[in-house]
DNA sequence: GTAGGGTTAG
């Protein structure tokens, strides 16, 4: 022993007291770091010293790197330098670059590579292979620039590192003049700087090169060429290595089962695994896991993962994230904390995933004592971290803690900042989410799809176009647009009321998925354009679009507006074949449509089929035939509805008032609207003021309806005052109407309807002069009356009518036979028209001529025309009836004999033998 | 005589 203290001066203190590192390496393998020392002295006992001492060396410096023993290597190094052996220092001094490289000490390696005095080209791969080692690509790249300065002999080795480098870099510029050089010098023949070729590209996406490289190739191809080409091109490849008697290796599934899409193949691939006896694999056992988790097979999941005998913190996370992903989320937050149990500590990555399983099912306290974990454990000020905290606060409604989590995150990048602003956006603070944008865009941080997204939300729902438009400019400018932020650009301007705009984004988007459909619909019918929203749905479903239940939503809504009973049983009978007509919000929408298209009974049928009856439910019910005149049904309806302790809510009492209202039940919605606040504890929205004003007005208490509106809670709104001037017009009351009239002008001065609805009030009482100035003051204002419009479903197809309509193809036809009707009306039921109605001041010729024109009546007339005797014919109007027409479809009914159901903006009329539902009460 | 390429979780 003596000799080699004397040698080396390697004290045996030293080695029997090794750095921790080496006591968590026991002497399991023959090759470990005591052995070769042991060796070590050996060699330099049995063989003469010089030339077989520097091998000795290099043999124990191979062992350092090997272990990583940075120490060790140290002691070796200053060994060396003792020795002063400069004829072999350089190849001593490059392994020693090596090996500080490996041990991670790049400032060593980097000093030594500089006392050198001359240096090979295995000395400057050395310090390259560190540099990458170590995840320095830039200086990487940097120092091959410099060595190509210099004009050392780049070798492949140099090629394939600098290479890795690039891939790294995702750096394509610098792989393709590399891979020049390549050419030039002939490195193609070498499989090795080949491959790291291939995977620069494979990693920029180039599959064109990779193809090119991989034709290119010498014989069968190296396995890890097409384990790059399996990563690149997917499973076809795998089929075919196999065919081509490539023996796979591990390599090769983990590319293989993450290029599967589906079970049957990943099955398969599972069997060749076994085939290839690699199922003990760790690497391939923790990508079965995965698979079979993104296949949905949890519990094979689960049986690959009790198998692994060595799992590493990628096997736990992968189950951990299969949980996640499969919505079992108390299954993930049992594991994560078995992790602990397991002897292991959770690491950033299976904290994010519990965190995210906390955040999706709404857990918050299992998402505090994740994060109480991660604060224990320094991981809270990771970004990632941070962010999945953030966003978990977030789902769980909890702002104020959302907002702290976010704060203490230290360098926040666009993804924090993305989650901040969706979290603002989940949590209704959209004036938050567009501040926090404004911050975004000064601190110059970048903005991506999911940020715009979040953004877009906001605007939508504050309904600012100005914001809308800006947000789009800049999508456009940055080029942001995919499939979902243009759906989002639709839905943001149809809600905004942007009708245009929202059709030429939509007709821009190339693949119009069911989601750009439904936005399409929803906009149109949003604002109030439910015909056009049909003929966008028919082309969607001439296009073969998928329809799902949110897009048969939106149809029926367009339905509904419209009334047009038969495409509604379409859509339903679609429902049913499809089974979604079960689904609680599409059965409360079919009783609404069968409600809104006349079909009360259907209605009422669909509410008796249903399993469990809620609040919506009811409500639609009870709407429907309150709008039919049937209001001592939905009274019936809304005790049986308290009596199974169902609890209506805002909207329901507004049903129940509007079904009081079109049925004249003046003391139930008085006392209706007392319940509310009395029994249930409902503060009356100004609607449900606006609601008994009609009704008391109505009925001629046009005094106590005057006093409710003066003692209301809060400022009444226009529809309040639009209620009570219509009473007032109906009983010619102009002290209260002109009132009325003055506040809605106040409140109100842009829509068309109320200037209509005031001059009639002049035109009734025949103050023309007022009549006159009223229509001036809305010409003024460029305001223009909302033509009459009407519409009658006849066969498949919807006729529309306008007043004084004449583009209709059978129009001639049509006023012939409104002639006819009239003059057998005037024979034989002695109906003159009460030119009252016509609510101008012309001659009494014209007037008749007027109301003759109603689209009503041209609806009616083409009804009858067209369709057998006795068939009932459905038509809407998008304003109120006129008088004069109510009375003429009365007469209608009786003597021609048929059932005729008016839809007008406010309520249904049945028309049958001469009387109407509404009593005349409207 | 020294070294270099391709895998897993969110």
């Amino acid at each position: 022993m003596s000799t080699l203290i004397q040698h080396i001066n390697l004290s045996s203190a030293s080695i029997s007291t090794p750095p921790p590192i080496l006591t968590t390496f026991p002497l399991l393998k023959p090759t470990n770091l005591r052995q070769s020392l042991f060796s070590f002295t050996h060699k330099l006992i049995l063989s003469p010293p010089n030339k077989s001492l520097d091998e000795a060396y290099a043999s124990v410096l191979d062992h350092c790197a090997a272990q990583k023993s940075l120490w060790h290597g140290k002691q070796i190094h200053a060994h060396i330098i003792k020795r002063h052996n400069v004829h072999d220092f350089m190849f001593l001094a490059t392994k020693l670059v090596l090996l500080y490289g490996k041990c991670g000490s790049l400032l060593d390696a980097e000093e030594l590579f500089d006392e050198m005095p001359e240096r090979s080209i295995f000395a400057y791969n050395a310090l390259l292979g560190a540099y990458v080692s170590h995840g320095e690509t830039r200086r990487a790249i940097q120092f091959y620039a410099d060595m190509r300065f210099l004009d050392v002999p780049v070798d492949a080795h140099t090629c394939s590192s600098v290479l890795k480098a690039c891939a790294g870099e995702r750096d394509t510029r610098c792989g393709r003049e590399i891979h020049g050089y390549m050419i030039k010098l002939g490195f193609l023949c070498n499989d090795i700087a080949v491959n790291s070729l291939v995977s620069v590209y494979a990693r920029c996406d180039d599959a064109r090169a990779v193809k090119l490289l991989f034709d290119q190739r010498s014989g069968k191809g190296d396995v890890v060429l097409w384990n790059l080409m399996i990563s690149t091109y997917g499973l076809i490849v795998f089929g075919e290595m196999l065919s081509a008697a490539v023996t796979p290796t591990t390599y090769t599934f983990v590319a293989a089962l993450q290029a599967c899409k589906e079970l049957s193949s990943g099955v398969q691939i599972h069997a060749v695994v076994f085939k290839y006896g690699l199922c003990w694999d760790r690497y391939v056992a923790n990508a079965l896991v995965v698979m079979y988790s993104e296949c949905s097979r949890i519990d094979e999941a689960e049986r690959v993962f009790i198998n692994i005998d060595d799992r590493d913190s990628v096997s736990w996370n992968s189950m951990l994230a299969a949980y996640v992903q499969n919505g079992l989320y108390d299954e993930s937050l049992d594991l994560f904390r078995e992790i602990t149990r397991d002897g292991r500590t959770p690491d950033r990555v299976s904290v994010i995933t519990a965190l995210s399983a906390c955040g999706r099912s709404g857990k918050l306290l299992s998402g505090m004592e994740v994060h109480t974990f991660a604060l224990k454990n320094g991981l809270d000020l990771d970004l990632q971290v941070g962010s999945t905290i953030t966003d978990m606060y977030a789902k769980c409604s909890k702002t104020r803690f959302m907002d702290s989590a976010f704060r203490r995150i230290p360098q926040k990048d666009f993804i924090s900042w993305t989650t901040i602003i969706s979290g603002y956006v989940q949590n209704n603070g959209h004036m938050k989410a567009l501040d926090s944008l404004r911050e975004v865009l000064n601190e110059g941080i970048y903005i991506d799809k999911m940020m715009i997204e979040s953004v877009l939300i906001a605007c939508r729902e504050l309904k600012s176009i100005s914001v809308a438009k800006e947000i789009h400019g800049y999508i456009v400018r940055r080029e942001l647009s995919d499939i979902v932020v243009q759906n989002t650009i639709v839905d943001a301007y149809g809600e905004c009321g942007e009708v245009d705009y929202a059709r030429n984004i939509f007709e821009l988007i190339e693949m119009k998925n069911v989601v750009s459909w439904t936005s399409m619909v929803d906009c149109y019918v949003r604002n109030g354009l439910a015909n056009e929203a049909l003929k966008i749905s028919h082309r969607m479903v001439r296009q073969g679009v998928e329809l799902d239940s949110i897009a048969v939503l939106s149809i029926l809504s367009a339905v509904t507006s419209l009334s047009t009973l038969r495409k509604g049983k379409e859509l339903h009978g679609f429902l049913v074949r499809r089974c979604l007509h079960l689904e609680k919000s599409i059965a409360s929408s079919l009783v609404d449509m069968y409600g809104s298209c006349g079909a009360v009974d259907n209605a009422h049928k669909l509410f008796d089929c249903a399993k469990s009856r809620d609040l919506v439910l009811w409500t639609s019910l009870i709407n429907g035939y309150g709008m039919h005149g049937q209001g001592k049904m939905a009274i019936k309806l809304f005790r049986k509805m308290e009596a199974e302790n169902v609890h209506p809510d805002h909207i329901t009492f507004l049903a129940i008032l509007y079904a009081c209202s079109h049925s004249a039940l003046v003391d139930e919605g008085r006392r209706f609207f007392n319940t509310m606040s009395c029994q249930y504890g409902l503060e009356p929205w100004p609607q449900h003021y606006a609601c008994l004003v009609d009704l008391l007005g109505r009925a001629n208490h046009l005094q106590e309806a005057l006093e409710l509106v003066e003692t209301m809670k809060m400022e009444p709104t226009a529809a309040v005052w639009c209620a009570l001037l219509g009473a007032c017009r109906i009983h010619s009351n102009m002290e209260v109407g002109e009132i009325a009239a003055i506040k809605l002008l106040e409140m109100d001065p842009k829509n068309p309807g109320n200037y209509v609805l005031i001059s009639n009030m002049f035109a009734v009482a025949e103050r023309w002069e007022d009549v006159e100035e009223v229509r001036m003051r809305m010409r003024l204002k460029g305001l223009k009356k909302d033509p009459g419009c009407s519409w009658v479903e006849i066969g498949d197809r919807l006729h529309t009518f306008i007043t004084r309509d004449r583009s209709h193809p059978r129009s001639d036809e049509i006023y012939d036979k409104l002639t006819q009707i009239t003059e057998k009306l005037e024979r034989d039921a002695g109906y003159k028209a009460q030119t009252s109605y016509a609510l101008h001041n012309v001659e009494v010729v014209e007037k008749v001529r007027m109301l003759h024109g109603h689209s009503e009546r041209l609806a009616l007339a083409y009804g009858l025309l067209t369709t057998p005797q006795r068939t009932p014919l459905r038509i809407t109007k998008n304003l109120r009836v006129c008088g004069d027409c109510h009375a003429f479809t009365k007469l209608v009914s009786k003597h021609f004999e048929r059932e005729i159901v008016v839809r007008d903006a406010n309520r249904f009329h049945h028309f049958k033998d001469g009387y109407c539902s509404c009593r005349d009460f409207w």
